[in-house]
DNA sequence: AAGGCTGTCAACCGCACGTCT
DNA sequence: AAGACGTGCGGTTGACAGCCT
């Protein structure tokens, strides 16, 4: 878990990381008022963000539903199913997934379970067994080269 | 020990869509 | 019908932590 931080960035609040005295207040602001009305909200709660911010930082880090921590192999599996299903759906894709949010998911998504297709010969894009093995890369024009193959082709 | 590299994740941006007037 | 406004979504960025050399 990422520390509060304390930059100089914070004077413009835009691009800083939210302090707990912000969070706070966007935790009492919601129990007592609810979610929604995110453009009035920030000015109503005392915060110096703008309502998409807010909302964010409701919907992907203070909601009390949020199952935090790792995925589970049952849920990297469903994540790929749907993923095949659905394409880059990622609201539909977390809506299956209880206490996951879409940005979780999608952070998942292109730091492990891409990388966990491609190593087992799938494309990621398309669901799709590679015909050629994969071999590790020597030179790295090769991976250009495979990626306007890649392209071409789709 | 230190500097570079890579992975992870919170947050922002721009666009699309739905609703209201 | 159309323009304004609010909200949601997906892509991308940036900062930090940990690993590697």
């Amino acid at each position: 878990m990422r520390k509060y931080l304390f930059s100089e960035k914070q004077h413009s609040k835009k691009g800083a990381n939210w302090t707990y005295e912000e969070d706070q207040k966007l935790i009492d602001y919601i129990k007592i008022h609810g979610e929604g009305n995110w453009r009035t909200l920030p000015k109503a709660a005392g915060l110096q963000r703008c309502g998409k911010s807010c909302r964010l930082r409701w919907i992907n880090y203070l909601k009390p539903d949020i199952k935090r921590g790792n995925f589970g192999e049952d849920e990297d599996d469903l994540i790929i199913k749907l993923h095949a299903l659905l394409g880059n759906r990622w609201s539909l894709i977390a809506g299956r997934l209880p206490g996951r949010t879409d940005n979780e998911v999608k952070n998942h998504w292109n730091s492990n379970l891409k990388k966990k297709l491609i190593n087992m010969g799938i494309n990621p894009n398309n669901h799709r067994v590679n015909q050629t093995p994969i071999r590790p890369k020597q030179d790295p024009s090769e991976e250009e080269e495979e990626e306007e193959s890649v392209n071409s082709s789709s």
